[in-house]
Parts: C-alpha cells; sequence; structure tokens
DNA sequence: CATGAATGAGTATTCATTCAT
DNA sequence: TATGAATGAATACTCATTCAT
C-alpha cells in the first residue's frame, strides 16, 4: 500500500501547486499585480514556500513564459507530424492557439510577458529565443499547409508567422478588455484571411 | 505687449506638460512603471502640482487613453473625409496607426490600456466605448476603400476593423519585446494581406 | 512674534532626530541590529519620513561616520591651534577622544564602522578617505606636542597616531564588551604611554 | 584493518568541520553575514546536520570564541614555561597574538566577538570570564618579562595586558578597514612602544 | 544522525496620496 | 495654484529554525 507522498513528489506538487496559482494571478493581475504573497498564499503555501521553489518572481514568471511556449510548440509540432487532409488542419490550428481557456487567458500571459520583455533587457533575451523557435515552428506549418492546398503561400511563411501570432495576441488582448471572449471562431477566421484561404462552410 | 500667461492659460500648460511626460513614461515603462513622482519632476513640477491638476494616477491615464484614442479616430476620420485615389489612401492607413513612433511608442500605450482594461472595471468600460467608436470609424474606412476599389470586402467590415487593430497592437508588442523596431512596412503588408490586396509596388 | 517652524526647519529637526536616534541605535546594536524602522519609529516618524531625509540606511550610517569623524578631527584642530602649556594639552586629549561618551558611545560606533567597512568596498573608500584624514591631524598634534615638551618622539608621529586611534578603539570595545566604562582616564594613561610620556600627577 | 569512522568520530568531524567553516565565515562576513545555510553548506552539510551538533547560530558563535580565546590562553602559557633570554621571548608576543592570519583574521573575530558581547548580557558574561583569564595570562607573561630584563613595568601589568589587547584588537580592525594587512611587525613594534622597550634590531 | 521542505517574522525600500505651508 | 514633508501600506526577498522523512 501506498505511503504518503515522498519528499520528492511533495516538493513537485508544491511547485505545481505555486506555478498555477502564478499563473492565474499573472493573467488577471499582470506582472506586477501579482505579489509573490499573493502567489504562495493562493497555493496554499507561506512565502518561504515559494522562495524555497523558485529563485525570484522573476524566475517563476520566465519558468511560466517558457512552459507556455513549450505547450504551444509541442501541439503545433503534433499538428505537423500527422497526415490528414488540408480542412482538417485548417480547424485544429484554432484550438492549438486557443488551448485551455478555461481558468486563464493564455492571450492575457502573452502580452503580459512581452510587455515585460520589453522594459527588461534578460526578459527580451529570454523572450526573444522561444519567440523565434515558436515563430520557426508555426512558418513550418504554414509551409506544410499550402503544400498540401497545392498552393503558394501570399507571403514569406515566417512573416505570415509573425503576423499569425501577433493576431493572435492582440485579439486576446481586445477581447478581454472588451467585453467577454471573443466570438467563437474569429481567431480562426482572421488567420485564414491572413492566408487568404476561404473560411471552411459551417466553421463560422 | 504681450502679458504673462494668464491663470488659465498657465494652467493649461501644466497639464498638457504633466501628460506629455506621462504619456512617454507610461508607454516607457507600463502604467506601474511610471511613478507619479516622475512624471511631475519630468514635467518640472512637483507632486502637488500632480495633484492639483488630475485627481489620481489613474485619472491621467485614463485621460491619456481618451486623447490618444481620439487622436487616432480624428486621423481616421479625416482620411475618410479626403477623395484620395485608392492607392493612397492605402498608404496613409499605416501612418494613422504607427505614427509619432519616434519618441514613444503609441502601440505599447495601447497594450498597456488594454491590459489594465482587463484589470479594472471602469477602466474597461470607458475603453470598450473608445474602442467602439474607434472600430466603426475604421469599418467605414475599409468600406469606403473597397468601394473605391470596386471590390467586395472578403469579410464583415467590423471584423476586419478589429483584426486591423488587433494586428497593429499585437505586431507593435512583438516588435518591441524582440529586438528593434518592424521591419518598415510590415505593419502596412500585414494589413493589405488581411484585407487580401495585393501590396503596392514601391512599399514594401 | 515666532511663528511655527518653517518648512527648512522642520525638514532640518526631522534630520537631526532621525540622525540622533540612527547614531544611538547604531552605536548599541551594530549596523545590522538597527533597523530602519526602529530608527524611525525611535525618532518618533514613520519609515516615509526617513527616506524622504536619507536616500537609504547606508547614507545614514556614512553621514554619520562622517559627522563623527570631522567633530574629532575639528576638536584636535582646536587644541592645536591653542597655545597652551604641555601639561593642559596633554590633559585635554583625553576629552578629544572620549567625548559625549553620556548616551552612547563613539568608540563602538566607529569599531562598527570599521568592521563594516572591512565587508563592504564602498564603505571602506569613504572611511579610508576619513581615516587618513584624522590620522594626519593626530599625527600633527603629537609633533607639536613633543615640540613644546622638547622632545623627540618615540616614533613616526603618523604611526603613533594609528596606534593611539588603534587603542581608543580597541578600549571601548574592550570596555563595553566587558563590564561598565572603563576606569576614568585610563585611555589617556595608555595614551601616554605609548608616547613615553610620564603621566602627570593628579591625573590619575 | 582500519574500520570506517565510528559514529563517535563521525560525529566529531562534522562538528570540527561546521565550526571551521563558521570561524571563517563570520571572520569575513560578520555575525549577521554568516547564514547557518552557508555555514552548513560550505562545510559539506546540510542546515540538517547544523542543528544536530549545535543548538542555534548564536551557540556555535559562542563556542568558537571560547574556542579562540582558549587557543590564545595556551600558547602564551606556553611562552611563559619555556626559559628563553627576553629578545626571543619578545618576538615571539607578536605570534602569539597574529597568527593564523593566512585564511582567516582573528582580529576581526575577535572585534566581532567583542561587539556581539556589547549586545547580548549571556555573551558579554561569557566572554568577560575568558577575557578576565586571557588578561592574567598575559599580565604573566609581561611581568615575567620585565624581570628577564631587570626592569620595572612601566605601569600595572594587568593594564599593560589590557592595553595590548586593545591595541591588538583595534589595529587588526584598522588594519583590515583600509586596505592591505598592516606593515610586517607593526603589531610588535606598537607593542613594545607600549612597554617602553626599544624595538630590537632587525625586528623592523 | 542527516536531510531539506516549509515556516513566518523580519528587512530595506517604493510610492500613491495627503496636507500644512 | 504649487510645494514637498510625511504617511503607511505594500513589495520582493532573507534567514534562523522546525520537523516529517
Amino acid at each position: 500500500m501506498k505511503q504518503r507522498l515522498t519528499r520528492q513528489e511533495s516538493r513537485l506538487e508544491t511547485r505545481t501547486r505555486l506555478l498555477d496559482s502564478a499563473a492565474q494571478l499573472f493573467a488577471r493581475g499582470g506582472y506586477e499585480g501579482a505579489s509573490v504573497d499573493l502567489i504562495a498564499e493562493s497555493a496554499g503555501y507561506s512565502k518561504g514556500a515559494f522562495y524555497s521553489n523558485f529563485e525570484s518572481k522573476e524566475a517563476i514568471f520566465l519558468e511560466l513564459l517558457d512552459a507556455h511556449k513549450r505547450r504551444e510548440i509541442e501541439a503545433l509540432a503534433q499538428l505537423l507530424a500527422q497526415d490528414i487532409p488540408a480542412p482538417e488542419l485548417l480547424s485544429q490550428i484554432r484550438n492549438s492557439e486557443t488551448i485551455r481557456g478555461s481558468d486563464f487567458d493564455f492571450g492575457l500571459l502573452s502580452a503580459e510577458f512581452q510587455l515585460q520583455a520589453c522594459r527588461d533587457k534578460s526578459f527580451a533575451k529570454t523572450y526573444a529565443k522561444l519567440h523565434r523557435t515558436h515563430r520557426d515552428t508555426m512558418a513550418g506549418l504554414v509551409t506544410k499547409l499550402f503544400a498540401k492546398l497545392d498552393r503558394k503561400p501570399p507571403s514569406d511563411p515566417k512573416d505570415l508567422a509573425d503576423i499569425i501570432m501577433a493576431l493572435t495576441t492582440g485579439l486576446s488582448l481586445q477581447g478581454t478588455s472588451m467585453q467577454g471572449p471573443l466570438r467563437k471562431g474569429f481567431v480562426t477566421e482572421a488567420i485564414l484571411l491572413v492566408l487568404g484561404i476561404e473560411p471552411i462552410e459551417g466553421d463560422r
């Protein structure tokens, strides 16, 4: 019969809870709006626990950024790996972007990251690297997509990737700052517009 | 012989200087990054002067937001009023969005506004109203543009307007958080892509 | 009839009180032992008042050090300027060293300064400069004293000055760490011993 | 065949290593400057090991103080026990005080002890007792020295002992807070000055 | 005995805001 | 109206200590 949590497991659980709390709070209140105290408390721990798991507030923020970007890249890479027809691929792009909109908004978090990167050199460096990786993966996706459609991309795939990412962040920011969430499928529609692809019937 | 400034004029000058300083500082360091002290000092006044002219830090931020959006709307309205050929109209869209990139970045400020609006109900309300006006004006522009080109817009002009605005903010954020400014004309190119219009020769 | 304190006077008073509190608390509890909170509170002000008057804890410490050393140097300089017979000069040396032993101990403060200087480069630099000035003034005193006594100093006056200062600090540290204050006149006696001068009758 | 360390030996080794680390760190950074974590880590153990061996940070500091003073007393006692000529005895006094200046500075540690004793009653008591023993031993040395030189001490040997000890600490503090170490032989020279003994040729 | 995760009180410092001048 | 001294709550971070493993 299984004992209580081992030390490793317990530490991992603490880390995870802190990361979850932090993600929510950063998304809701921004980098400045989420205090270490609040993060720790809302995860059910003391400030000390926070600092025994993360070097600083910046560190947890960066770790979150990293994890977020990795997850997106991962999702895109999986899409690329599949061998499915174009229309289905199209319908999946949306999901890779707007996943997990349930308890907190990744788009907002992303905007927050970028805003912070504008102001902090070391943030900027880390961010730039991740962004580049992400962008390249997405450019690959775009290339593949157009190959499947047997058409030529309307612009350099890397630029298209940049535009798609900017659009995602921008719409997310806009949607949240306005009222509720964006009209379902709006982001996809916008992306297809950029790519010059007719929206698939029934997707609107 | 010219008198000294009247009291009214003097007050206006103080306000104006404070607003200018605040705009620059908010753009550079974000809402939290610009302290009242700094704003006042960099305008050549004391904290007291600030509080004589504005009720709070939030108030000046809101006023700035208002002025910024109004200026954009105004610029767009003027574009609409002109009777110029389509190509020239196109080349002016960019400028209406990214003007004054010299000493501070409106795109960033806009992102900051939206982020702040996500977190503050009363901000959000003010922002939503302004955004709607702005969007509608831009939608009008889009409609007119397509009329001139004698083509059908690829989507609801209001949606296109939303997308253009999101794109502008998103690219601005992306550009600043990465390295230097965006490739010249990149924003325009992206907007034309969205609208399904071929980039004009020589604009790239 | 005099009004309330002017702003300048009021500010000065605050500064003075804060400096006094800090001096006492540093002497009693060391650099680390005196918190900014405590300093401010014991002076009857808020933490904010402290920071509106001093840039940092280090700053007030350094200012105290400076003032303390200046006062000592001043006192010695005045002794030098007088035209009094040797015996009286001798009897005054003590007082110049142990002044104001009433509410807090400068010797301790001095030891604290030096200890801190051992650990902080910028402290060390400031301290070294002050020490050198102080030492040179005291060396001048020693030279003059021996001239009056018509004798040759037993060693280089600068070395003698260093020794006298070390002795003062060391004895002060010793005296305080043991029980009560040192036996009256003990420091003088020690100094005269170093200088090879017989203690004057009645001084013991 | 040699066994592994017995439990006792292993415990002793842990204690010893912790004490060594602590001595170095206290000397370098002061009482506050050396954290339990650092002490343990730099000895190659965890915080837990520290608290298995010492009741508290204060306890290890006190134990260090005790050991340090005991070692000095022991060294002096051995000097006393020897039957060597005066000049050689003189040259050995220095070493008994300033030994082990290699990897960390006892003079500084001593100042730190005294400063701490000023602030903590129980520290003060322990310190006073040790100091008295030390002083008396040194006073014995002084007496013996003058007997050998066939001269009368210039003052009460106990006072002379106090002065020598204060001088040592004071010069050590001064030397470290200034730039590099003291001029070689300076402490000895100073002590001889206090005792009214001409520096031996070649010692300078 | 040793580990190291977690605690929680403590530290220096910042900053929007107030108010007597 | 403008000043700037003072407030006090908030913030990121440190560290001696405890205790389940």
